[in-house]
DNA sequence: TGCTCACATCAAAAACTTTTGATGTGAGGT
DNA sequence: ACCTCACATCAAAAGTTTTTGATGTGAGCA
């Protein structure tokens, strides 16, 4: 897997309607995956298959409490997340604390 | 287009190994398309159809020059999907300057 | 132990994205 | 006016992701 493949795995969890739409819910709190299948009208094997995606790409975490698994957004995903596209957007030289004085 | 296609257009064009790697190239200053094609090992209809939707979704902005494009970072569409990662991965309540008093 | 419930995994089909090579378009030079 | 160059657009093929329905797995309860 290169550098970019790896890079992209984030934006690859951001860029599906139906993620967004779990995303949405998830920012109102912590729900487990059959509310989440109710309340977003997925099937079953469709919402693991994107709970999967979203949990591997860092910006939700889950746990287990018996039988259930509940799903929340995790800051630390969130954070890697907004620095890893701020360093794939910003110029070079504008990188850190851009200062703009010449040394 | 629902809300969510039209949200999920900056982070899908941030998800090909391809765009990143045309993205790193811009980091260090504009370029125009036939420097891009070259360094990338790109076909010139696979070039402008990654540019397209780089620039489409607002991460880059084009400049003509008579017969040539230049493209560049742009740095309004970089704060406009930072606003929008942070915005759709934050929760309700610690949305804006979070500060955790009762009132 | 055996049953049920919540969720994961699988394989095939459907839907989408990217690549490719051909053709279109418009700026600039002769 | 015509030619060439730089890039855009197109349509078909190749590749990838998502959906679907079936089956697997493991926790908890009778």
């Amino acid at each position: 897997m290169t550098i970019y493949q790896e890079q992209a795995k984030v934006f690859k969890a951001l860029c599906d309607p139906k993620r967004l739409a779990i995303l949405e819910q998830l920012r109102s709190g912590e729900k487990c995956a059959c509310v989440l299948q109710e309340l977003l009208d997925l099937t079953q094997s469709g919402l693991s298959y994107h709970m999967k995606i979203l949990c591997d790409s860092g910006i939700v975490s889950s746990r287990q409490e018996g039988k259930w698994t509940h799903y929340r957004l995790s800051s630390s995903g969130r954070e890697k997340a907004v620095e890893l596209l701020k360093k794939l957007t910003t110029p070079e030289a504008e990188q850190g604390s851009a200062c703009g004085c010449r040394r």
